[in-house]
DNA sequence: AGCACCACTTAGGAGGCAAAAT
DNA sequence: ATTTTGCCTCCTAAGTGGTGCT
């Protein structure tokens, strides 16, 4: 397309969002979500569904109901249709909503992630799991206690908590066959989980998304003792490892500790907690890119912990050997320099000793295929100057002539290319374990649903990061709320 | 207790786009 | 000039957990 097509398209987008993308909420102008109703098409489950394949129908406008104020204008159904119903319900955040035929699940149109309604939900949640902190002495000292009960509901649940505190678990709610057969830790089966003597236990299952959970964990001499038993015969694969046990068991106990505590809260703080205290190994007087690199760790730490996976790119392999070769380019370009800079001033060899340990690392094959690629370069160019120099009447040079008419090099001038050979080798180096780090694991889910946001601004403040850095433009929006904080916030 | 129903958060992948690399 | 890469937005599926009824 055009430069133009595509300005047109962009501006017919826009006006769908001016017109479609807003809503008026207590006078408040606010952002709409995806307003967009999901197309028919054919329903493309994650992992083993049983209705992959199986025919989502086109919605129309008489299956929506609007929820508006009561005095509000009825946004115009398209023609020739009429909304489902209307109503008003000011308890519920929603403005629109339809029932989907394929799982009979209900869809919803909700104001944005950087709306005030999201951002206070956003702040509650974070401020419950800060709530947690007061009361997960007293939560780990009980059920470090249950874990020995007499009462096997007890202990089963005691042996849950443990892992959804020390794992991160999610809860586990039952699920019907008629969905992906996926766990979390209160559905976990007999064949989810294997002991390995003394005290290993080995996770292995698909969670959310049917992605999968490995884990192989060092845990008490309790806990494994309490998987023995919910293990002995005559349960067999297939049958539930908690069987005393259900996510509504587990929720109603952790109400008695603190009010709102759910499952779900423990990931949240553990997450954000992980991420804290990762965060101080953050190195003061770094520069930029490490104190990003020690954010990113800590991010990838509660990824980890929270098992967000992502496929691994399938040039993955490529892109790390590309990096390693521009690595080895600039380690041999710097070693270049210093034999010029030694040529120039040979009484650096004693008071710059590393200057001649720089070809560590290089081999003859690298020299000679990076020398053959400089001297077509320099072909390439030299042909391009002849061309203009025959243009302008100028006669032409040879490959040797163009070298000598080469500046000679200052000592200043080529400390000034190490230097910068130097830095660039440091950040290369840098991008590779990071890239590494990072095949298998989405830093994302955990940046926009677990990590109190007030960690990462104090976090920047403190450090005399940029907030642009770590938070792109939606997600300081999404953030809004949580940026006033000052360097000395503590989650 | 078990369910149906409902409303919300959490999740990874697809695809678009612009900057970087070739 | 063209291709590759990396970031971001969009999309919608898949969880959690509440309520109210039997």
């Amino acid at each position: 397309m055009t430069k133009e097509d595509k300005e047109v398209i962009k501006k017919e987008k826009q006006a769908i969002e001016d017109k479609y993308g807003w809503a008026l909420l207590d006078g408040r102008k606010e952002k709409v979500g995806n307003f967009r109703i999901e197309p028919p098409g054919l329903f493309r489950g994650r992992g083993e569904h049983p209705k992959t394949g199986t025919l989502k129908h086109r919605v129309y406008p008489e299956s929506v109901t609007i929820n508006i104020g009561e005095n509000a204008t009825i946004p115009p159904p398209p023609e020739g249709h009429k909304w489902g119903k209307i109503i008003h319900d000011n308890t519920v955040t929603w403005l629109a909503m339809w029932k989907e035929n394929v799982n009979d699940s209900f869809k919803y149109v909700w104001l944005a992630a950087g709306s005030s309604l999201k951002g206070q939900s956003d702040f509650k949640k974070f401020e419950k799991a800060r709530e947690l902190k007061k009361h997960i002495g007293h939560i780990r000292s009980e059920y470090t206690l249950e874990l020995k009960d007499k009462l096997m509901a007890t202990r089963q649940r005691a042996t849950a908590l443990y892992f959804i505190d020390k794992l991160a678990l999610r809860a586990g709610n039952e699920k019907g066959d008629d969905v992906a057969d996926t766990v979390g830790c209160c559905s976990l089966r007999y064949e989810h989980v294997t002991l390995e003597p003394p005290n290993r236990v080995i996770f292995d299952f698909l969670g959310k998304d049917s992605i999968r959970y490995y884990n192989e964990v060092e845990v008490s001499k309790q806990v494994y003792k309490n998987i023995e038993i919910f293990k002995r015969p005559p349960k067999k694969e297939g049958d539930m490892l908690f069987d005393r046990l259900n996510t509504t068991i587990l929720n109603k106990y952790l109400q008695k500790s603190m009010k709102g505590l759910t499952a779900k809260v423990f990931r949240t703080y553990n997450a954000s907690y992980t991420f804290q205290e990762e965060l101080k190994k953050t190195v003061k007087n770094s520069t930029i890119n490490e104190k990003l690199l020690a954010y990113n760790r800590a991010n990838r730490q509660v990824a980890i912990l929270c098992n967000h996976q992502r496929a691994v790119s399938k040039n993955h392999s490529d892109q790390l050997k590309r990096i390693q070769d521009k690595i080895l380019t600039s380690k041999y370009q710097r070693y270049l320099v210093s034999k010029e800079m030694l040529e120039l001033d040979p009484a650096l060899k004693k008071k710059k000793p590393e200057l001649g340990r720089l070809s560590r690392g290089i081999t003859k094959d690298f020299i000679k295929n990076y020398e053959e690629k400089e001297l077509e370069k320099k072909k390439a160019k030299l042909e391009r100057d002849n061309e203009k120099r025959k243009a302008e009447g100028k006669e032409t040079l040879t490959l040797e002539e163009m070298e000598k008419s080469k500046r000679q090099p200052t000592m200043e001038r080529l400390q000034k290319q190490y230097d910068n050979l130097t830095k660039r080798i440091k950040a290369q180096q840098l991008l590779l374990i990071d890239k590494d780090e990072n095949k298998t694991t989405a830093l994302g889910t955990s940046k926009i649903n677990y990590i109190d946001p007030r960690i990462s601004a104090a976090w920047c403040y403190k450090y005399n990061v940029p907030i642009e850095k770590i938070f792109n433009k939606s997600l300081r929006n999404k953030f809004k709320w949580a940026v006033e904080v000052d360097e000395n916030f503590v989650f």
